[in-house]
DNA sequence: ACAAAAGTGTTAGGCCTACACCCATGA
DNA sequence: TCATGGGTGTAGGCCTAACACTTTTGT
């Protein structure tokens, strides 16, 4: 490979995208990691993520290295933030665009290609290199803000699941507690939930119903102007 | 001045910082713009903002920038997205972030160093240059959202506002229609609001009740939980 | 005189909150 | 048999949406 550089007449800064990738399981939130293996920070936990390209947005960045870094694949990540403390690197002055997504942690158990990534649950997080202890602090902000009004929880649960379930994931991102049979009539009110399976008459009282998430519904009901809220 | 130059051992992308700045003029929502007066684009208009240095953050250079090409002084900016499709610029590989703010017009009438700087409503605003269209409508989108959970409203009108003219500004944000009565009683039940006189008491019925914000009524409400919602 | 602006209620319906009860199951 | 988890229902209070009446002033 030659020893190419690249010139420009006034400065640059270098520019990153990193993501921060939450799933559930069943009982809190969990954020994927991953332990840095070169400096600065090295051995520090920090969000996946690399240096964007010049043929590539910020957002295809963010997918590119995150597949790279852990294997995932496909996941759609939004912006939230972009951080550019001057001296946020020590290397040099590097811009970063911190995206967020949810997924499914059912669906990626051993997943991942990188030994060295891990979920780690909100309480279990170290400090994090980088400034990516405050990307951290904004990225479940904007999770508690979002899932208020919009439908996103479903991203994090299997396609099917109980009511139980979903109250539980919201009671982990918004830190709250809410009455179960408040909160079944509620959901049940809003129209956005299909029962998976018609519930056979002799089951036992001890088996819950199982639903899914109606994407279709809540399309047509946002357009008629509703609008969700926690 | 020297012939510099900068190198990096690999590309780096042109960062600039926009400038969304809306206001409000009693009647409708407006944007300043700036009539460029070079290439690309000659002629279109455009979002204050510009090139950022590496001194300063992302934040700090939209407020430098709206300054020196509008006159507008200690404006607080705030990031909304980032913009980075590789070929949005002609010239070169250049992301911007951008930022929005609200001013009160009645403050800086008069204040516009920039010639070529216009306050246009929103409905004659011409195609402008760049990907700015996509950046006013997310702009646009942002601020509606936002009004309806923080008052963010009353730093568009002055100091001093009628129950009217709050409304005014609403409608003209939401594009919707409040019922006038409902209006009344929501806002004055919320509690942020004060009275800036007391009203005289041989006030004719004809003129209105002048309200100002209560900013620290409003910080202790929403300590306790409490939510705007519109 | 009349339209327009501003202040003040009233009412009905819906939603949220806080609760209680029943049934089935596994320990 | 007893604690636990799951399904369903009720009563009160608050908020909202829809709507009417009065007064004053400019024209």
């Amino acid at each position: 490979m030659s020893e190419q550089s690249y010139s420009y007449k006034y400065p640059h800064p270098a520019v990153t995208a990193d993501c921060v990738i939450f799933g559930f399981d069943g009982v809190s939130i969990k954020v994927l990691l991953i332990q840095r293996g070169i400096e600065p920070f090295l051995g520090r936990w920090a969000f996946p993520g690399g240096f964007m390209k010049m043929d590539e947005t910020a957002e295809e960045c963010a997918r590119r290295e995150l597949e790279e870094e852990t294997g995932l694949r496909n996941v759609s990540v939004e912006q939230f933030h972009t951080f550019s403390d001057v001296h946020r690197d020590p290397r040099e002055r590097v811009m970063t665009v911190a995206h967020y997504a949810l997924v499914k942690l059912s669906e990626v158990k051993g997943g991942d290609d990188a030994a060295n990534a891990r979920w780690l649950a909100m309480n279990e997080i170290p400090r994090l290199a980088f400034d990516h202890d405050r990307i951290l602090r904004m990225a479940v902000n904007c999770l508690k803000e979002r899932i208020c009004f919009e439908p996103i929880g479903f991203e994090l649960l299997p396609e099917v699941f109980t009511m139980t379930e979903l109250q539980n994931l919201y009671e982990a991102i918004l830190e709250v507690k809410f009455d179960r049979r408040n909160f079944y009539s509620k959901m049940l009110k809003l129209g956005i939930l299909a029962e998976a399976e018609p519930r056979p008459k002799n089951a036992s009282r001890r088996i819950p119903s199982k639903y899914r998430f109606n994407a279709g519904k809540y399309a047509e009901l946002k357009q008629k102007g509703f609008r969700l809220e926690f």
